[in-house]
DNA sequence: GTTAGCACTCCGGGAAAAGGAGTGCTAAAT
DNA sequence: ATTTAGCACTCCTTTTCCCGGAGTGCTAAC
């Protein structure tokens, strides 16, 4: 049976309607939208070959036809209208945007949260370090006669201290001096060699420092396998209970304490392409057999990319959160891509 | 009319049955669980008087007796058994007490978390700056010609660094002298003067000194413009699905997108209590007059403290929460209080 | 003050009935 | 060959009604 272009009409009829209403759509209300005149008899004989083709389903005898997950397929393929944003709307995100973000670790958490309130429904983020994060730098700073600062660059950029105290007395003098030792044996290795260089030094340095070392290499380790980890976050999972499809408690709590507990099961895009959508069973994994996750990553310098997911029902409106997600997407790799690691510098306040 | 113990008792019974099956109970259920024989009919003239006096609630006239409000009070205050927790709990909070936490930031964000997965109810979180946080030292640390690292020591001994580039040279040998300047002129005052201190500096010092000074001491105040904003954190919020009272959806939202959306406006301790409960229509908040709240505070050092509250139906199961939570906070207090501003020293891994 | 007995209330669940939206099919029209 | 009108049929949804049970409040006796 061959797709007339009557037919796509029709089944972008059905999926627009659903995904505003969630009710199963007649051949009455079609004919309604359908331009030119056409019975409602033509409609039914359409939707019976679209249902047969597996486009559409009905949830029961007498009801109406729904998309079915090959229908939004095709729906958000070929047949939705890629919207572009009005003027407010990228004004109202350039704004957002716009706001003091101090660093890369705190735009990456603030993303999720910005997109989870400008589509509407929960996401999910997760820092993608391309390549395995070393440290570029470590600095000791003396504080007093008991503690003293560790500063550390990693090679993406970012850069962490503490505080640190210990038991024994630290000689300023000799910071200087420490810090050259780590910056010659644990800068540009993994976590992993670390130890065991430390082990190599244990025998070659003073007692007092190797505690100093060890501190201060524990400390950039734990870093280390922080970055690794790829911590994903997750914003707005309370948004899904504005959607009729989560008004089964149940359901709703199942979709909502996998994003919170299984976090690292979300999907992750994986060609290139600038933006994936996964609708319904497309998702490997089951909490996720009903729902769809829209993915979108962006730059933000120095090996790293951001990744911003957007979890809804399957009658997700793709149409705007793929809008909305990708002009973020471009504007965050705008901001970050470009100029390497650098925080924007805001004019405004 | 008076509250004899025998009504107490009765009481009691009726908020421990309630707090565990959220059903109505009537005088016959409990006649089986009072001691010694005493016939339903008496204690349905008890529950009478309960219900006059306003401390048991009727939800239609033929039902059992529910705990109002002040029937929660009571209990609370008179009649709940302090629990102290079995071995295994505490064992399991110090392991989750124990795991690697990097410096006082993480400590804040992660108790909630841990609270809530603890006690089994949402949780929200406050650092609370007993006294405004000012710079203690700065520090700059080159990187190349055209970056260096801002390190900003605040007063409650958190360490923020941050790599900055800018369009100018930075002279390497002049960073000493700038974070002289930044240290006399910076240190120990609040956001709002910075920025009249800045000023001054303006026309005394080089032009791309002070842009560069700017650049810093711009970081220095939004830091502490963040720690004077007690931003609240917000866990575990889908927990609230299991609880029937939240089984209609619409209150399970407003209740979550309440703590998510008013963070703000979720209570604070109001006395010195080490712990505080308030009780339904206790919460100045509509959104929480049919839930409970309690609220914990611990020290973390350098007047600081960190507040938990945990959010539950009124039928919460206080004394639960009340040991475990409290035991959360003096094991915190504990580990950061007395050894001031000082990350614990984990030995296990 | 306590208890047995009893009439009464009201909720909750299940069955039956009514209503309605929508379909699929047939046969006629284009 | 496609489109359309007509109609019987399905099945969901809502409403109504009925019934059983849990629990109460009251009265009268202990």
């Amino acid at each position: 049976m061959e797709l007339t272009e009557r037919k796509k009409q029709i089944l972008k009829i059905v999926v627009d309607s659903y995904i505003e209403t969630a009710e199963p759509m007649g051949s009455k209300a079609i004919v309604e939208r359908m331009p030119g005149k056409i019975s409602s008899a033509t409609v039914r004989n359409e939707l019976a070959d679209l249902t047969d083709m597996g486009y559409l389903e009905q949830p029961h005898t007498s009801a109406g036809r729904i998309p079915s997950p090959k229908g939004y397929r095709l729906y958000v393929n070929e047949l939705m209208e890629r919207k572009s944003l009005s003027a407010e709307e990228t004004e109202a995100i350039n704004r957002s945007l716009s706001g003091k973000m101090a660093g890369m670790d705190e735009v990456i958490s603030r993303a999720g949260q910005m997109v989870s309130s400008f589509v509407g429904y929960p996401t999910y983020t997760v820092a993608d370090h391309r390549s395995a994060a070393t440290v570029r730098r470590f600095e000791l700073i003396g504080v007093d006669s008991g503690s003293f600062i560790a500063v550390v660059m990693l090679s993406d950029s970012r850069v962490k201290s503490q505080l640190m105290a210990l038991d024994l007395p630290v000689e300023q003098g000799h910071l200087p001096e420490l810090s050259h030792l780590l910056n010659t044996h644990f800068a540009g290795i993994g976590a992993a060699e670390m130890n065991a260089h430390l082990m190599n030094l244990s025998d070659q340095v003073d007692g007092n420092w190797f505690l100093l070392l060890n501190r201060v290499v524990e400390y950039a380790g734990e870093l280390l396998r922080q970055s690794e980890q790829q911590e994903v976050f997750t914003n707005g999972a309370s948004q899904l209970l504005k959607f009729p499809e989560y008004r089964d408690v149940d359901k709703a709590h199942d979709l909502m304490s996998f994003m919170v507990d299984n976090k690292e099961n979300l999907p992750v895009p994986s060609g290139d392409a600038p933006m994936q959508i996964l609708i319904g069973p497309e998702n490997v994994n089951d909490a996720l057999k009903e729902s769809s996750v829209v993915i979108a990553s962006y730059d933000i310098g120095d090996n790293m990319r951001g990744l911003v997911g957007v979890v809804g029902p399957t009658r997700m409106d793709y149409a705007t959160v793929a809008a909305r997600l990708s002009y973020f997407a471009e504007s965050l790799s705008a901001m970050f891509g470009k100029k390497n690691q650098l925080p924007p510098k805001e004019e405004e306040e």
